[in-house]
DNA sequence: CTGAAAGCGCTTACAG
DNA sequence: CTGAAAGCGCTTACAG
């Protein structure tokens, strides 16, 4: 790389302390600064083609305008949308992103954290890993300001933006309840992360209100990090039993889109052999025979709420905010089936 | 946030010099510095839970261990596929990701270059805009290391990585000629963007090649940025024509999907009434109810490629790389049907 | 109204 | 073998 122009370039060439041209770049001159002084600086500056240096910046001010986001996986549709909104809303007001996907992986997610912390940036917001709890309690002794996002761990009191999974999970199960079905299957994670423990809880909620017991065959909890084949044999169990599940409910977008990619080879027919209900929107959703009924998570409310939240308590001490959002019910042909 | 500690606590705490502290703490003390110092920085640095303040190091070594990578859309499954490959792979050689999305504008492009260059990113990865080829030559007289990713400037010359898109749009169409296919429709962007050029020449170029000629009512060109409202009215008039086309080519998977979309609600069926072929792969590719032959490129390769050649640049001083990837053809369901 | 000086937290050439 | 000193490129409290 080429030398880069700095203040004292520009210092030099018109004859004052950096100071000066410091104080004029970043037009702290109010009324101080004579008016040709200020002209001769910032012609310069763009003759020269100066650029601060945000790094020497930041070594001084303690603020470098970057935020961290640790996702479970950048390239998973859920996560990419998210990032592209919080990346929207934080330029509005001059942060940058930076980013790293933790896999679901605890130590990842912490290896993540200590390299970015490394870097200096300003806050986070994070989607955390199982049994990374140590994490978030290093963080808030350290007064770094954070922000969960799609999750929230009981145990500590922090920001976080979410929906109610609970109640989610139990609207989704209560509608194909009304609709006369009584055997409905659970695929989703083994995984102790709040949200998808309150997922299981909302879904046994709305069966046993009705009278009926969860069978243990119903729920399938696959790796968080399984493979499809892994959602192919989850499938296959719940289809296979000897009163087979009417309903499959998806705990989330990446085991719906692994599901209906293999539910579509399948000789069973959604919705008059099987219903589908899932969390999150997807493509899939959108395009399989028979789309599919599911709730879909405000991600523009999401993001910009969390990234809003972030940045208030870079700039201040605040209180905490749990923000809990209602998310959107969509009904779709997977559920239209009649079993009255 | 509370304040942070730095090799001066340390030194103090242990009672030497911060070079001494800086040396033993990066390993550069080899056969230098005695046995017990060296254990007592290390214990205090760990007791005090030391964290190098990777701001201030850059500032000294000019260097940050930073690429920015500017991509089209981060929420695009293709940029965020290519997002998490990078990322995995910057990440063996110690390197972090920023990224910012341009939107195909030239102007927004040039904003994220130049907040990225003031972090003094060591490098970029691009997937450079319409009309930003300036921004180009400036990266390279200001000696910055670059690596253009999915796409091809013809005006200078720099590291990139892509595919062959003449041939492979030409693969494409031949593909649907050989089955006696003879109207063939094509739906792109209007761009000057070479790897688009190069899509539609391609595309003429087997149509031609078979005598046939092309009909400019075939070929429809939407904004970069359209709404899907646009693919709908460029698919309507596609399959209204006189002599309606037999076949869509999308050059996308933006434009795919919009597409998909669009036309599992029409009346005519995939693929007796109308075949279908496209770029890039999808879910919603996968469950069009005809699942559609398409160009896959080899994302991983890429990704991988595009973050080695960059990150050898930032080491020293390398001839160009120009890397054409095969691309996968990948041949299904939706121009099954037989024309001859 | 203007600017010299100190200092942010590191690294490293150099002197002892 | 060890460490004082300079300096990376900024900002800003303070003195004049």
């Amino acid at each position: 790389m080429k030398k880069k122009v700095s203040l004292k370039d520009i210092a030099q060439k018109v004859g004052v302390s950096t100071a000066l041209v410091s104080y004029v770049l970043n037009n702290k001159n109010i009324g101080r600064i004579g008016k040709e002084v200020t002209e001769k600086i910032k012609d310069a500056a763009k003759e020269l083609n100066y650029r601060t240096n945000q790094i020497a910046r930041s070594l001084k001010t303690n603020r470098t305008f970057i935020i961290g986001l640790i996702v479970a996986d950048i390239s998973n549709t859920f996560w990419s949308s998210l990032a592209r909104i919080i990346e929207d809303e934080a330029e509005k007001y001059n942060y940058t992103v930076i980013f790293g996907s933790s896999d679901e992986n605890a130590e990842k997610s912490l290896k993540l954290t200590n390299i970015l912390l490394n870097h200096q940036v300003d806050g986070f917001i994070l989607a955390p890993a199982e049994d990374s709890l140590s994490q978030l309690i290093f963080l808030q002794e350290n007064e770094i300001p954070f922000v969960l996002i799609d999750r929230y761990f009981p145990e500590i009191k922090a920001n976080y933006v979410a929906i109610d999974n609970y109640k989610a999970a139990y609207t989704l199960v209560k509608h194909v309840i009304d609709k006369g079905y009584k055997r409905i299957g659970l695929i989703t994670f083994k995984s102790s992360l709040f949200h998808f423990q309150e997922r299981k809880r909302g879904y046994a909620a709305a069966i046993e209100e009705n009278n009926v017991t969860v069978m243990q065959t119903w729920i399938k909890e696959v790796g968080i990090n399984s493979s499809k084949e892994a959602v192919e044999k989850a499938i296959d169990e719940l289809t296979g039993l000897q009163e087979p599940v009417e309903v499959i409910l998806f705990a989330s977008n990446y085991l719906s889109i692994y599901g209906l990619k293999y539910i579509v080879n399948l000789p069973l027919k959604v919705p008059d052999d099987l219903a589908l209900i899932s969390f999150d929107e997807s493509d899939a959703a959108d395009l399989f025979y028979s789309p599919v009924t599911h709730i879909k998570q405000p991600l523009e409310q999401m993001g910009q709420l969390a990234t809003k939240i972030l940045l208030e308590h870079i700039e201040k001490r605040l209180p905490i905010s749990e923000v809990n959002l209602e998310p959107e019910f969509i009904i779709r042909k997977s559920t239209s089936a009649n079993k009255n």
